[in-house]
DNA sequence: GCTTGACTTAAAGCCAGCTCCAGAGTTTAC
DNA sequence: GTAAACTCTGGAGCTGGCTTTAAGTCAAGC
């Protein structure tokens, strides 16, 4: 699989993908021997994988040092377990802290609906009085 | 309430306070005299609004917008409104995205640890059969 | 009255995370 | 075989969101 087709694949792009790869969140990609990439099943698994943990907000930086660990094997299973509780907490504290919020919108969202309510009286009130 | 005082407050720097104020995140903050901030209470409360809602990932800009039709006035409820309807789907669709994320770490986490004890248990293998 | 420290502004600087560009090589279609 | 489309690299540039800096004003304590 060429760039542009993984690209299409994941809606990433194409800069972004070489990006990935060179900020060493994907393992090399294979070449060709006139120094294409061409991606393997597995280069598109870290790839789809990526761009989850990239939209649920985990850093470039994170990912890289899981990515090192990798590379490095069977060794860095107990350190990439424990880095991967510490991501799992931090998202679940920035969910529930989204959660909050999102329940305060809707709070505010109905008392909008209120007002506009109100305002709307009003408004018919003066008509009348005209 | 002086800057100071509001910066601890909420845990929001002295420079970001200013720097909301300046992009139009809170209205205008009245000051003294000698041109020193002084926080009302209502200051207060849309500080600590624009606090919960950047936590949240609402944009500077939309929040800028947010506070500009605030400060039209009545007539501009119902827009205020649908501005925070979309950004409580978007906030909604984040979410959700971040929970199947969430699950997905929950699942890795669970295999990393069969592997760890499978890895452990062939080292105590190896041990026995020296 | 002078120093110290908090405050002011505008502008520049910084960081993460892309995104674009130039210049060169490669592949594809006709 | 050549034009068009694609890919490569290294490096510059951009965006959002602060953060720092420089240069100045002001108030309180000694």
């Amino acid at each position: 699989m060429n760039i542009s087709e993984v690209s299409k694949k994941y809606g990433i792009s194409i800069d972004t993908l070489r990006y990935y790869e060179k900020e060493g969140l994907i393992p090399p990609v294979r070449r060709s021997e006139s120094g294409l990439r061409d991606y393997s099943e597995q280069d598109c698994g870290w790839v789809e994988f990526i761009k989850c943990m990239r939209g649920a907000g985990l850093s470039i930086d994170t990912l890289r040092q899981y990515i090192l660990l990798y590379g490095k094997g069977n060794r860095t299973l107990q350190k990439r377990k424990n880095l991967l509780i510490a991501e799992r907490d931090k998202l679940q504290a920035r969910i529930a802290q989204m959660q909050q919020t999102l329940q305060r919108l809707d709070y505010k969202i109905e008392s909008y609906e209120e007002r506009i309510v109100a305002c709307e009286k009003e408004l018919l009130q003066k008509r009348k009085t005209k």
